[in-house]
DNA sequence: TATGAATGAGACTTCATTCAT
DNA sequence: AATGAATGAAGTCTCATTCAT
């Protein structure tokens, strides 16, 4: 799994024949099968593992009790240094969701509320309840907070620009301004 | 064009080969060849019309004399209205980015300074020196202002959410708020 | 045929489609259909044109009542000057030969002596029979006749050597001892 | 390698799909590019080998210490012999001569006098230095020696003459005779 | 008579998957 | 359980030839 995360971050789908793959990982191209039923199996169950990942490291330091402005700012803020810390996974999952798998995945998942998202959901269902964030549907609440933060951090990873922790503080505040209720 | 721009568009590159598209456009195959070098070629130039056209819809009705805001909240509603009208070229863009071809130039571009983007990257190097918006990296600002948008565009798209006239109104103004350097 | 002469010489075969002979002959694609049935016509007849051509400048100055060493010597040194003088000619019969139609051709021809090539087997027969050559056969006669000459001619064609007129005569001689009755 | 040699032997490269090669030699078309990177290496690969079983079939024998005149027509009448027995062998060398590989192969080696023709340049150049041959170009030498030789082998290839042994003698010592310095 | 856009068979090559070892 | 050689469908592209204009 770790060759292949390697090898489509890095190159792309369609330069990740499963022979490169198992190559890099130092088996045979058959053993790979004993694992996997396929090389779309491999790519979900490599998708899953790294969003099991990604949502482990936003728990991490979670302030449980906090105000909802400071959870907001947790979860984005560890999730933009998440993808800093791990620019593979990052371009993983950007590859992954700009695939069939990935966009009727993210339409399953959206519209049965399933899937590790729910947090998210949640957390602006919330918002809105309380009248702390503006009066938005959550779908766009959610790509009003996650937009700019993909593109962050895809510049960082192409090296457009290199992200300071200041930087981070100041989107995340700046986009805290534009959902903000005042 | 038309046949590639629909098949990329729904179904993916790979899912795209030249002799799906020659039969969608009801040629021959080789007939492609007489207009484009290579799918690669094709693939191109379908962009940069693409890009063309959407340029010369941002311009339609620009507020040359108004106010920085006013003239920033009309790019970005015409952006996002268009790629509302016009589903299958807001797609086409999406899997372009993400492509090899997309990563290259993007980065050629940006560090250029030069293609149409340029017109953006001017508008807010104004904003900063004027003071109107954040004193942020333009990158950083163009990064906060089009990532919601692409998500926005990308989640209607995909029918998740049907946006109307007034959501796009609200978005641009929380965008704006967002930026603004009170 | 000029097109093609000079496309197929210098390029080959496979370096020479229909569209670019066309292109570099000045018409439409179609038109050359219009005066050769197809591609194969076309090359065999502008191998039979240059043959014409090679005979007609053999023949020229043609030491009719000389001995029979002269008459040799005369159409030896004429035929490796005309490929000197004409490399795109040479070149191309090069092509011809080693392809299918060159190669049944020859044994057509050959066998049946009929071509233009029967003005040598009659010298080399007069030869013969009149005791002035070696007591070979024909076709031996032959090869040791102009295979020299055709390497000669193809190493200079290839600029590996810069045929002097002074080593034309001395190769003339050397062959002819080669064959010469003594 | 046998399917190809046979194939293009047989009916030139273009008659030689590396369909065909795969079907000839019972493996499917994917399985020959295992081995060969391309139809270009498999073709140079060929021709490696070729040349190295016929530069083993000339050593064999090799008269070290006789005369000059001895080894040149050993060298001579094996070569020949060779490739009556291998037609096959001699049908893909003219090919491969014949053709953009060839060409340029040939060029290099004798302008850098590498490759396995070394051997022959040695020889005539011991031959001129010791004025035992004519002093002439070696490029020159090499042409009136091998013109006749291979142009005979192509002819007993397409069956115009069926050499007896009588006759490779004959031949070398007529050759013998062209070249000798007297 | 001339054109040249259109055709589609066929060329080379890649790669997910299988299966005998 | 592990291998990796073999497969063959499918992909991109070329080009001799046709035919409506």
């Amino acid at each position: 799994m770790s060759a292949a995360l390697e090898l489509i971050s890095e190159q792309g789908f369609h330069k990740a024949p499963m022979s490169r793959i198992a190559d890099k990982a130092g088996v045979g191209a058959g053993t790979i099968y004993l694992y996997f039923e396929s090389k779309d199996m491999l790519i979900k169950t490599l998708y899953r593992e790294l969003e099991n990942e990604i949502m482990t490291a936003i728990q991490k330091g979670y302030p449980e009790s906090e105000s909802f402005r400071e959870r907001f700012i947790h979860i984005w803020t560890s999730l933009l240094r998440y993808f800093i810390a791990n620019p593979l996974h990052f371009r993983y999952l950007e590859q992954y969701h700009n695939s069939p798998y990935g966009v009727s995945m993210r339409r399953d998942r959206i519209l049965s509320k399933t899937g590790d998202s729910s947090i998210f959901i949640d957390l602006f269902e919330e918002g809105v309840s309380s009248h702390t964030v503006k009066d938005l549907p959550i779908i766009m609440l959610f790509a009003l907070a996650f937009g700019p933060m993909v593109f962050l951090a895809r510049d960082h990873t192409l090296a457009l620009i290199k992200l300071q922790d200041a930087h981070i503080v100041q989107a995340a505040t700046a986009y805290w301004e534009a959902i903000e209720n005042k």
